[in-house]
RNA sequence: GGUCGGAUGGCCGAGAGGCGAGGCUCAGGACUGCAAAUCCUGCUACACGGGUUCAAAUCCCGUUCCGACCUCCA
């Protein structure tokens, strides 16, 4: 079934429309987090595309099966120097906090999820655990062992073996024999591996005790990309219509996760490799050495509607790296309000134009369908905010519709405000008076001291209005 | 070294060979007692060198510079 959604594929390097395989539904695909810490907000840009892609399909009249794993075991961490530290980012951090791997584990799901509503995205049909889904991965891996796909190495683990597949690198366009060097780091022939590429599947536990399992090739743990590969076909039903997940995972993970899944399936499973850039703050790579990891809550610390952040994301197209910025973020709080305030003012003023509303839609949507190009479809409706030619009411109608993709809460009033204590309501009344009686020395005054207690006020026509800072 | 992307005005960023996207900042104006908010006006750019074309930011060739990934990462 085709969906009329185009999307750049990573592996064939052009756009490809969506299409559902299974003619009902298309299944999705999303690289979830590694709950060690909390995502930044570089990760949630990357969990948005799902969103945006689920969206739009919906919107469409088309169904989609979203499934989105939570990595709480198996990926293993380095330095910031790069070196190796040859440690589960589980457990580190589990040491790091004195914690249980297991309630890290829960902990920063949560806040994942907590991040994920505040971003106003819809939930995906399931989040399948890795913890939970170690049987799974035990089967993939012994039908791989089975074709002669994978072997057990002479440390007890055990390793795909890189070259029993033929395509790999078709996705990044890394060649095996060109990986050889190793670029950045020195390969140590420690002799489990056949070769140099292969990957663990399955590892020994070794002097590990915790997040360890029972296996055929005993007691262990599993690598990062099996996992990928398990869920996706147990829980898509062999097919994967759209696989997405961020730039940087494109290689090795993608590639490894290519090549254990076809091996194991004999047919190409990903039917489309769908790769958000990277996002850049204050015009550098977040990093915790950087000092520059910004989280969801900093931006609503800082006082900024959570969507702000989901503006400044639709703002810019998911296929290019992207700058974000203090200021970017504040425009964009800017924008939110006043669309807010101007949907209020609008949706009962005039004569709501029914063609309009649904060719504004259809361009709109055509837009976002040529490959999310929603920075275009943005740019529909700031060009529809100054339309003086169209109602009020038609604008509303065509900022509701849009709204359901864009997932801004354009309809949401104003929030509430905080009541204000006796003495500031005090100052206001005050003002209003020394206003009505021309003393505008006095006015100023008691509008620099509002300020300092952090209310700003505004004259309009229609008197004085205030607001929190 | 391999692979993949980029280079557009003060800044950020769209650009589909030919009537200059848009946003932010800034400056001037309107409105305000003054501010703020809002509205109006202004600020004309495509890395460099060739080529194709009646016409190139856009296509082709070359050069320079920048970024990402290369067995960590969203």
């Amino acid at each position: 079934m085709n969906t009329g959604l185009f999307i750049f594929d990573t592996k064939e390097r052009e756009l490809k429309e969506v299409c559902a395989k299974n003619g009902f539904e298309v299944q999705i695909y999303c690289c979830g987090p590694t709950v060690y810490r909390d995502a930044h907000v570089g990760n949630l840009r990357t969990f948005l595309l799902g969103d945006l892609i689920t969206r739009t399909l919906v919107f469409s009249g088309i169904a989609a099966n979203l499934i989105q794993n939570i990595t709480d075991v198996g990926h293993m961490g380095e330095d910031f120097d790069g070196n190796e530290v040859g440690e589960d980012k589980m457990l580190a951090q589990s040491k790091a906090e004195s914690v249980d791997p297991f309630d890290i584990a829960r902990k920063y799901e949560a806040s994942f999820h907590r991040d994920l509503a505040n971003l106003n995205v819809t939930p995906a049909a399931n989040y399948p655990r890795a913890s939970e889904t170690i049987p799974l991965m035990l089967e993939l891996i012994s039908n791989l062992i089975k074709s002669d796909h994978a072997y057990v190495g002479s440390d007890g683990c055990v390793y795909f073996a890189a070259n029993s597949f033929e395509g790999y690198g078709d996705i990044s366009g890394n060649r095996l024999d060109a990986l050889k060097p190793g670029h950045r780091y020195e390969y140590v022939d420690d002799g489990a591996k056949r070769f140099h590429a292969d990957w663990a599947l399955w590892k020994a536990a070794e002097n590990r005790t915790q997040m360890i399992w029972d296996s055929p090739w005993g007691p262990g743990f599993p690598g990062w990309h099996i996992e990928c590969s398990a869920m996706s076909l147990h829980f898509l039903d062999g097919n994967v219509d759209l696989h997405l997940g961020g730039i940087d995972l494109r290689f090795p993970h993608h590639e490894n996760e290519r090549a254990q899944s076809n091996s194991a399936a004999g047919y190409e499973v990903v039917e489309n490799w769908v790769h958000g850039e990277h996002l850049l703050f204050e015009g550098r790579k977040m990093s915790k050495s950087a000092g520059n990891v910004v989280l969801l809550t900093d931006v609503i610390a800082k006082g900024l509607d959570p969507l702000s952040l989901r503006l400044c994301f639709l703002e810019n197209r998911y296929r290019s790296q992207m700058d974000l910025t203090w200021d970017s973020l504040k425009a964009a709080n800017t924008t939110l309000e006043r669309w807010r305030g101007k949907y209020q003012n609008w949706k009962d003023s005039g004569d709501l134009d029914q063609k309009f509303l649904a060719d504004f839609a259809e361009g709109s949507i055509a837009d976002i369908k040529n490959d999310l190009d929603t920075p275009r479809a943005l740019q529909q409706l700031r060009k529809l905010e100054k339309d003086e030619l169209i109602s009020g009411a038609t604008k509303a109608a065509c900022f509701e519709v849009m709204d359901q993709i864009f997932g801004l809460e354009l309809l949401k009033g104003q929030a509430p405000k905080a009541e204000l204590t006796p003495e500031l309501a005090q100052l206001l009344d005050d003002r209003r008076v020394a206003r009505l009686e021309k003393d505008f020395a006095k006015s100023d005054l008691l509008r620099d001291q509002l300020a300092t207690l952090g209310i700003l006020v505004k004259d309009t026509p229609a008197g004085q209005e205030w607001n929190w800072n």
